[in-house]
DNA sequence: GTGCCTCGGGG
DNA sequence: GTGTACGAGGCAC
């Protein structure tokens, strides 16, 4: 007699149970019990597409491959006619036994003359899974089956069959925020071999702790004593295993917390299997390392945002204080973290570093709840797991939407492309968007216009598709894009696979924006989320089709989409010129124009008349009026040009566009300068004071009244001298410590001054105890510190970087207002 | 311009 | 794990 239950998934995952892959829903129930639904009826597979005339069913269907001396074979074949890039394809549907089967017989059957090629071989299983059962993570399911014992922490249900079922959402999952804090002396490297964890803090909507393994006085409540640190690691699990998190968030937990617990939990033979399977916590090294939890979903939030938010995010650093102060208006604590090496050694204000600590967790809870709508909705949209979605990039995105979709247009999606592919795709650059170059000044009255998600818009009118390109069908009447050097044309009569997704995400976005356009209640910020996944989603499409490891790459779709956005940019600066407006900067789908003697009312018949002409989807929408503003040209790149320019509402706060932070190793002096240089601007908005300001300083580093400290440059020795092929000279300066018998190895911070001469840099560069008199190059502080720092900026008020290095008397700057 | 290297996040 | 995915910017050549 089988039973129903009703379940959100959170993990998908699967194992091999009596020799069949048995997919593992770990999730909760709607009455908010923890769950692992498991499903065996699903099959491997992959396509094969043979060549024209080629029969090989029989073949096939009896193949099979030894490797290792193990036997890889097809289970059985089922036969489609499905879409490839635009074609009907006859194809072959092959079964395997075990997901572990596909790789072997996918490259056997490579080298079958017969088969064009072998597709959808590489979707990993759950996903494959997923895909095709409509499952996507956090929405609602009802299951038919049996609970039955497994050996899991929460129970199992065996299902027969799983289906949809109502609209819910999981909306609260459990998320419990971890952060450790370590022993570092000051000006040590982190070393999770060598120093201890000394603290674990928690933070939960109901549950705050901060265990520690030192004990002391302490007023603190939810601070709690442990005797060492094997006995921190194993509460760090108990904690785990007791609180029962949907979600383990931290800041960077990716590439510290997590690695750094694994390898002290190692020095201790702990096994850190907190996995509601019992798997232990999977430390992945690769160019970025992951941390990942079979069952609950690790969410690294620094990751998140790094990867997905920071085009929204104002902040160019994603430190943890800057990010908690834009989103969430708090900051972390003001301790001095090289004194806690000190505190712990000593057991004094431990405390201090113990509420440091716990804030810490906090702000990252909070940040991860203010983003939950977003990556929830980025779940829904995909169809991915919140751990697949949190590391992958926006591209990887696009593509798992387009995998996603696939099936539902009956599209077979094409293979990553080989080493050898990538490689050619790497070395194609094409033609980016165009930039009317602005005459730097200020100016009075200005109107600001933009193409509503231009690129997605076009991609959709256009029919802009690897699918659509250069079809037969329309061969004879062919409209060609407007590309200057290639005669190319996307197909008039069916609609492509990308232009229909696209124009779909657009759709849904805009209907989302219409409903909340003036109701603010709590179904807002889902929606908001909502509209905003979609707008990124579809805002990458372009990118997606331009990116090198893109299955659905075409230089030539990505080469029409921007030549298409030339031309409407250019299109529109023309008709605004004709109807008598000045332009004053125009950048890839935005346009930026005086009113001189015309009304808002002018302005506004403008874009009526501007619309009416354009295809589909595309609209130019007037974004406002602006009393004054500030603009600058600043080319970079091959995908067009960065905005820079700074803009003064009406309520008089200040927009500034395209300003870059300085590097952490650059000199205090340059930090300073560009810090003092936008204070004053931008609180004082008093060009002639940041001029003189500058100039001070140029005139205190040629004068080297500007103390040794603050021109030392800190660089980080990153291994061991003697693999060094380029010396930068921060590797001198360390060959020179080793030659004095101090011992430097990875890891060393480097700290170093540029002194006079005509020598190559790295041979001028010393220690700051080798420096006398304040003997430091002033010209390479003055040219590669200082006006590398604040350039950008005096360009934006009209000085040239000449004036800034001026020596003579200050040279009149008159008429640089271009306004009116 | 190319190629190698560093940094970021974390303590 | 049906794997093998950082990306921007600076210095040396």
């Amino acid at each position: 007699m089988a039973s129903i239950i009703y379940f959100f998934p959170i993990d998908v995952t699967y194992k091999i149970i009596d020799g069949k892959p048995a997919i593992h829903m770990f999730g909760r129930t709607l009455d908010n019990k923890q769950v692992c639904v498991i499903y065996d009826k699903f099959e491997p597979y992959f396509y094969a597409i043979p060549k024209k005339n080629a029969d090989i069913y029989d073949e096939l269907k009896n193949f099979k491959v030894i490797r290792n001396e193990q036997e890889h074979s097809v289970a059985r074949i089922e036969q489609y006619k499905k879409k490839y890039l635009g074609r009907e394809v006859a194809t072959l549907k092959v079964f395997t036994k075990l997901p572990f089967d596909v790789p072997f017989i996918r490259e056997e059957l490579k080298k079958n003359p017969k088969i064009e090629s072998i597709n959808e071989a590489d979707i990993l299983f759950a996903r494959r899974f997923m895909i095709d059962n409509n499952i996507i993570p956090l929405t609602s399911y009802k299951a038919e089956g049996n609970f039955q014992s497994q050996k899991l922490k929460v129970p199992a249900f065996i299902a027969e069959k799983i289906e949809p079922f109502g609209d819910e959402t999981l909306l609260a999952p459990k998320v419990l925020s971890i952060d450790i804090e370590t022993y570092t002396p000051p000006y040590k490297e982190i070393e999770p071999e060598k120093n201890p964890i000394i603290m674990v803090a928690f933070y939960a909507k109901d549950f705050q702790k901060v265990f520690v393994w030192k004990r002391f006085t302490t007023s603190l409540e939810y601070v709690e004593f442990v005797d060492s640190e094997s006995e921190l690691i194993s509460k760090f699990k108990e904690v785990i295993e007791n609180y029962k998190p949907d979600i383990i968030t931290g800041y960077f937990s990716d590439g510290f917390d997590l690695p750094y617990l694994k390898i002290r939990a190692d020095k201790y033979k702990i096994k850190l299997d907190i996995g509601l399977d019992f798997s232990e916590i999977k430390i992945a090294k690769g160019k970025s390392t992951t941390a990942e939890i079979t069952s609950i979903i690790h969410l690294d939030i620094f990751k998140f945002i790094k990867k997905i938010v920071s085009g929204t995010l104002e902040t160019n650093a994603y430190d943890l204080n800057s990010v908690a102060f834009e989103l969430l208006d708090e900051k972390k604590h003001d301790v001095d973290l090289g004194e806690l090496s000190k505190a712990w050694d000593t057991k004094t204000e431990i405390d201090k570093f113990c509420s440091y600590n716990l804030n810490d967790a906090r702000l990252c809870y909070k940040i991860a709840e203010k983003l939950m709508p977003t990556i929830s909705e980025m779940v829904k949209i995909t169809g991915l797991t919140i751990y697949d979605v949190n590391r992958m990039g926006l591209s990887q995105l696009v593509e798992w939407y387009l995998l996603r979709q696939a099936p539902n247009f009956n599209e077979i999606a094409p293979n990553k492309p080989t080493s050898e592919e990538t490689f050619k795709r790497k070395l194609q650059t094409y033609k980016g968007a165009f930039v009317f170059e602005p005459k730097p000044g200020l100016y009075n009255n200005v109107a600001v216009f933009d193409y509503r998600s231009l690129y997605p818009t076009i991609i959709g009118s256009h029919n802009i598709c690897p699918g659509t390109l250069n079809c037969s069908c329309c061969a004879e009447q062919a409209k060609f894009a407007p590309l200057e050097d290639k005669k190319i044309w996307f197909c008039k009569k069916k609609k492509g696979f990308i232009p229909t997704i696209i124009e779909d995400l657009i759709t849904r976005r805009m209907r989302i924006k219409e409903i909340i356009k003036d109701q603010k209640d709590e179904k807002f910020a889902v929606l908001d989320a909502r509209q905003n996944s979609l707008k990124l989603l579809a805002n990458s499409f372009y990118g997606y089709l331009g990116f090198f490891a893109a299955r659905w790459y075409s230089l030539e779709c990505a080469q029409a989409t921007t030549a298409f956005g030339r031309y409407y940019i250019k299109d529109v600066i023309a008709k605004a010129e004709k109807s008598g407006f000045k332009i004053l900067y125009g950048d890839t789908d935005s346009i930026f124009l005086t009113l001189d003697s015309k009304t808002i009312d002018d302005v506004k018949k403008f874009s009526e008349s501007v619309n009416q002409e354009l295809p589909g989807l595309m609209e130019l929408e007037f974004k406002g009026l602006y009393p004054s503003g500030i603009f600058v040209s600043a080319k970079v790149g091959a995908y067009g040009a960065k905005k820079k320019y700074a803009l003064i509402s009406e309520e008089g706060s200040l927009k500034i566009k395209g300003f870059e932070s300085v590097r952490r190793n650059w000199s205090l002096v340059a930090k300073e300068a560009q810090e003092k240089v936008l204070e004053i601007i931008l609180k004082e908005q008093d060009s002639k004071k940041a001029f003189d300001y500058i100039k001070k300083i140029i005139d205190e580093l040629r004068n080297r009244k500007i103390p040794l400290e603050k021109v030392i440059i800190h660089t980080q020795l990153q291994k061991e001298i003697s693999d060094y092929d380029a010396k930068g000279p921060h590797v001198a300066v360390a060959q020179r410590l080793k030659n004095q018998g101090i011992n430097v190895g990875p890891g060393a911070m480097i700290q170093f001054v540029v002194t006079q001469g005509s020598d190559i840099i790295r041979n001028r560069s010393k220690l700051p105890e080798e420096v006398e008199n304040n003997e430091y190059d002033s010209s390479y502080y003055i040219n590669n510190q200082i006006i590398p720092a604040v350039e950008k900026i005096f360009e934006l008020l009209g000085y040239k970087k000449e004036d800034l290095l001026e020596t003579k008397e200050q040279t009149k700057l008159g008429g640089f207002f271009n306004g009116n």
